[in-house]
RNA sequence: CGGGGCGUAGCGCAGCCCGGUAGCGCGCCUGGUUUGGGACCAGGAUGUCGUAGGUUCGAAUCCUAUCGCCCCGACCA
């Protein structure tokens, strides 16, 4: 491809709004242009990075066995009424009317009609497993579209539905599948890892996402470098600290804290660290009021809170609950009983694991102005309710595979499979008929890569000061020749015309500048978009028979012969 | 949806307080000089000042409404 017959629209200046790098890089380098909020245009060089992924996800899925088809974008409403998904999707599903009158909508997922598919043609055991996927816009109504097509309203998702016979075979299904993300990632030259993630309320039995790390990521996940244990911040267990808690030693002590209400003044009051406190956070639930006790350096984890039993539907109790619950005003509240309460003995204490482990510690008194130190479970206080894991893991935790401690990263996720089992397939009755001529409900599992995602999640990833930088797999041209001087000098054009053919015959993607700009400026342009190698041809470099190489991290270019330059640049492509 | 902010040339912005009929940089066009890290000189084009009302002799500027966009918050590829 020459330049000039191409489309390069690059600017010097990222648009105010772009705030992540990915999104102010391609909207530099002209991969994309916005139409409205969460809508963009992929540009000519944009669209031959998205075409690039879109092969190596469709090459990894054939071979993991899946066949594709294609789902339409507009679906009728009928069949996301018989799931129940026309009414539990909300505002973020785009709804349209035709000229009939008549509900549809636009897809944000196909889980209803591939499960219609299924139920219309999938009479047999022997039909399964099957696995279907495509490669399709989606559209979602989000609350907050942002950082550009990271997380776009519309975009393009890859999604995968098999159908298996029971959950054992489900699982192999699922196994395949993961298998092949994991392969795409890699291949696509990305850092990610594979994470364990809530199955939420569809009630799945497994459940992974494929992080990028990056760190602009909107996810938190944890990992344990010396295994393979990783999982969502949301889901990452806290495990019960391995030393038993230590005997009551110090005695019980009313501390003055004036004007001291959170946990880190107290700790600077009284020079005290924060591992030495705990904190308490007040909830109403459908049990009643509760008192969470974490430690103070610690986080609640809004995820598994929703999980234990005694905080079902809870929500933030208000001052006025605290004050007639406790009897003390937020920023004093702790589990030693002191003051009068509306409700005596109606408190519901849920401790941490790791706030219940401890001894000696530093708590609200439940007194205005007033902390207690020395303060022990079951001797100052009763021992808590409800001991949980309703904290976040944080750095340097034990890993709860016991193999060694926590690290945290950010991550964007770009893929997510999930082992489904019969809610779809119940609602709608996919069945099939066993060997013993039984009707058996379909296990389903559905599979998501964020292919428009995973082009700015590698731009997060790979950049540096000048721009993108692409691996060959999903660069928009391989590699590059700048040619200084093409429009006067009659050999340089000769050379690079040449070169540019014989790269071209032997199926390489590769971009000439021919636009007689000034070395400099073609340089920025070519770094900029990313390609990961470069040729520089030059009057300069041709009278010694020689032309430049330089890789796109290269922090110089190096002499090549030109008779030995195709040879050259197949060899760097093919590292 | 709740809270904050912004809409002026393709992009980045100034002008608004204190009304007087729109400007700067980049980009773009023409000509010339340049040519190995975003050149220089000269000339030039481009604006419903988001939209609609209102106040006023006069509105980018003040008032009202409306639309759009961005940023911070209860979850998705």
């Amino acid at each position: 491809m020459k330049l000039t017959q191409f489309f390069l629209a690059t600017i010097k200046e990222a648009p105010s709004e772009a705030e992540v790098v990915s999104h102010q890089l391609m909207m530099r380098a002209g991969m994309i242009k916005k139409l409205g909020a969460g809508i963009y245009t992929w540009m000519p060089l944009g669209v031959r990075v998205l075409r690039k992924v879109e092969q190596i996800v469709r090459e990894e899925m054939n071979a993991a066995g899946a066949v594709e088809l294609l789902m339409p974008v507009i679906q009728p409403a009928e069949l996301w009424q018989e799931s129940g998904r026309w009414d539990k999707m909300g505002p973020e599903m785009m709804r349209v009317k035709d000229r009939h009158d008549r509900d549809y909508i636009v897809q944000p997922t196909s889980e209803e009609v591939i499960t219609d598919i299924a139920r219309q043609d999938i009479k047999s055991w022997r039909q399964l497993p099957v696995n279907f996927y495509h490669i399709q816009t989606k559209f979602r109504d989000e609350r907050r579209p942002r950082f550009g097509v990271m997380r776009s309203r519309e975009f393009i998702m890859k999604d995968a539905y098999t159908f298996d016979v029971d959950k054992a075979s489900l699982m192999k299904s699922y196994q395949g599948m993961y298998d092949a993300y994991s392969k795409i990632f890699t291949r696509l030259g990305l850092e990610f890892r594979a994470v364990n993630a809530d199955t939420g309320n569809i009630g799945g039995f497994a459940s992974h996402e494929f992080q990028v790390l990056a760190e602009s990521g909107e996810d938190l996940i944890a990992y344990c470098p010396e295994s393979d244990y990783a999982a969502n911040v949301e889901l990452a267990e806290g495990v019960t600290p391995a030393e038993p808690r230590a005997a009551a030693s110090a005695k019980l002590e009313l501390i003055a804290t004036p004007g001291q209400k959170t946990c880190e003044d107290v700790s600077a009051f009284l020079k005290l660290p924060l591992k030495k406190q705990i904190k308490a956070m007040m909830y109403m639930t459908d049990a009643g009021f509760v008192l969470c006790m974490l430690r103070a350096d610690h986080m609640v984890n809004e995820v598994k809170l929703g999980k234990v039993p005694a905080l079902a539907n809870y929500r933030p109790a208000s001052p006025e609950e605290i004050e007639e619950y406790l009897g003390v005003e937020p920023g004093y509240c702790g589990p030693v009983p002191r003051h009068g309460s509306a409700h005596p003995g109606k408190v519901i204490v849920v401790a941490d694991r790791t706030a219940a482990a401890m001894a000696d510690f530093v708590c609200g008194a439940n007194e205005s102005g007033y902390h207690v130190a020395g303060a022990n479970w079951g001797r100052d206080c009763a021992e808590p309710d409800v001991i949980a894991d309703i904290r976040s893991v944080a750095e340097g935790d034990a890993s709860p595979d016991g193999k060694g401690t926590l690290k945290l990263r950010r991550g964007i996720e770009v893929g997510h499979v999930f082992a489904l089992g019969q809610a779809y397939s119940a609602k709608l009755g996919a069945t099939y008929l066993d060997k013993d001529q039984k009707q058996q409900v379909m296990e389903m599992g559905c599979y998501g890569i964020g292919v428009t995602r995973v082009v700015a999640a590698a731009i997060e990833q790979n950049h540096d000061a000048k721009g993108i930088i692409w691996t060959v797999a999903m660069a928009p041209f391989s590699i590059a020749i700048a040619a200084v001087g093409y429009d006067r000098s009659a050999e340089v054009k000769a050379a690079a015309d040449k070169l540019h053919d014989e790269l071209t015959a032997i199926g390489i993607d590769v971009l000439l500048d021919d636009r007689g700009e000034r070395p400099g400026v073609m340089f920025a342009d070519l770094e900029l978009i990313g390609i990961p190698h470069r040729i520089t041809i030059g009057d300069r470099g041709l009278k010694e028979g020689a032309v430049e190489y330089q890789g796109r991290r290269d922090a110089a270019a190096i002499k090549v012969p030109v008779a030995d330059v195709v040879a050259y640049a197949r060899a760097v492509l093919a590292d």
